[in-house]
DNA sequence: GTAAGTGTATGAGTTGCATAATACAGATTA
DNA sequence: TAATCTGTATTATGCAACTCATACACTTAC
């Protein structure tokens, strides 16, 4: 469980942001047990609600799915997880595309930097 | 001045934000004048405290200066320009970069992706 | 059956942001 | 010269989102 809790957004959101990450990766697999809401908690040093709301919101989004007492467990639906693979992924490509475009940074310039940038985040 | 105001981000930072891209990609020109801090508030509906922190807040990083009692202008300097520029495409392509890569994209499949979605904003 | 683990619900606190109301100095304009 | 722009500064207030404290119901394990 590596999160870096950093950034000005909500920490609900980060640890939703970060299930979705792991999901859509396939470093959580389906049906897997996720921690429970005062286990995450406590090993992110944040108040179990917090991971609750979280939970909750994945919940509702069919991310996860809780049954009887037990800690919830990673969605066995496949179209969810394509789902959210295809969201995160278009997402990143909307935000870059946008910037750039903002920036005017033409596409022969674009491309070459992708790479080199990719590569050097590969090696490592 | 095109300015939407519906990200979560505080509207401070956003109306940086916004002068940083218009800065980057040469629309707002050195030496150009800016709307004034109630100018501004008033096109924005906004306060003319929140435009004042974001102008203080670009004072202070040399993007803008202030001569006197007149609007602030944008800086003339060449060096500042340019850092604006490449931090802003260095964020651009580090957040795009570590999005897919966290989603496992092979780069065969990434720069498709990448010159489809650019060509397609480029057309409207 | 008691303790310790689940999920869940509710209400209270904190905090950062935006707003508001003024005030003041200096320059320009009518 | 008076009105009206600039920028700048200070203080108070409101507010909504986020976080936290606490409690309850249920299940499992010892």
């Amino acid at each position: 469980m590596r999160l870096k809790l950093d950034s000005r957004a909500p920490v609900y959101v980060q640890v939703i942001q970060y299930f979705k990450e792991q999901i859509a990766s396939g470093t959580l697999e389906k049906g897997e047990e996720i921690p429970s809401r005062r286990e995450l908690a406590s090993q992110l040093k944040i108040n179990p609600n917090t991971v609750q709301r979280a939970y909750k919101e994945m919940e509702e989004a069919k991310l996860i799915y809780t049954e009887g007492n037990m800690p919830s467990k990673i969605t066995n639906d496949e179209e969810v997880i394509k789902s959210v693979r295809d969201q995160l992924l278009e997402e990143a490509i909307q935000n870059f595309i946008s910037s750039v475009h903002t920036l005017n940074i033409p596409l022969e310039e674009l491309i070459p930097l992708v790479k080199e940038n990719y590569e050097q985040v590969e090696r490592k």
